[in-house]
DNA sequence: TTACATGGTGTTATATTATAACAATTTAAA
DNA sequence: TTTAAATTGTTATAATATAACACCATGTAA
């Protein structure tokens, strides 16, 4: 067996707000959901940013740095959650999360020349995707 | 010959700009840019947001994503504007950039299950540096 | 030369993203 | 069952970034 993971259920505002991004067919941005979980009660910002930093930290959401935005993980999860990588698309802002062995090995063998060794790495890829090529 | 770059100079304030975040030895800030440089008569936050825009697109600087912060190129520059990759130590908060051919060229070709080609990318890795390990 | 396109500047105002601080409550464990 | 840890609700505020508009400098074309 690999690795444990304690499976926390999530709260009631995790999973509200979970929900709503996991449903999302592209990334969302905090404040757009607070605007759509208001009507279930969630009044400030900072719930809804309490409950993104908790859903990032357990692995089941990833952040898109560059877009300020939110993703719900279909990796499979946790296993992969301190090692990103997405597609954006640069005209539709279309994003992917990449699920490449290669890639994720590569990276997670990566030594730099000081011989630092990383626990983490995201990775953006920009372009054009299939329709807006 | 590979790639031709019209030497376009800075401008006075992307000259100031410039300078101020190649001299320093972290990643600096937007708003610390603008109190910086407040005494050389740039005032406005507007005025520094230009500046650094411009200053990324033509691959003197980067934005280090996950930290909103700026840092000058140190990779001869405007070839790899647009291929990116930091460690980030997650304790002193030291950023460097890294320079490794295999890295680039790797991450250059890579392409995903649709093959869909990037143009470009941004690689951000986290870990803690000599000091702090 | 004139005009006109392009990019930079200065300015005010405002939008967007994110956290501080504090009190109350719930949950899980010891 | 009391204690520690996490979560919640709330108000206020900090930090990051852009909109809109008027003006100016420079290069190019007529």
């Amino acid at each position: 067996m690999k690795t444990m993971h304690k499976e926390h259920p999530l709260t009631k505002n995790q999973q509200i707000i979970f929900d709503l991004i996991d449903k999302s067919p592209e990334p969302m941005k905090a404040y757009s959901i607070l605007f759509n979980v208001q009507k279930k009660g969630i009044k400030a910002p900072l719930q809804v940013y309490r409950a993104l930093d908790k859903l990032v930290e357990i692995g089941k959401i990833h952040k898109i740095e560059s877009r300020n935005a939110f993703i719900a993980c279909h990796n499979s999860s946790c296993q992969v959650a301190n090692a990103t990588a997405f597609s954006i698309c640069e005209v539709c802002e279309k994003v992917t999360e990449i699920s490449s062995v290669g890639l994720s090995k590569y990276l997670a063998n990566f030594k730099d020349k000081d011989g630092m060794k990383y626990s983490k790495y995201n990775l953006e890829f920009f372009g054009l995707c299939k329709k807006c090529r």
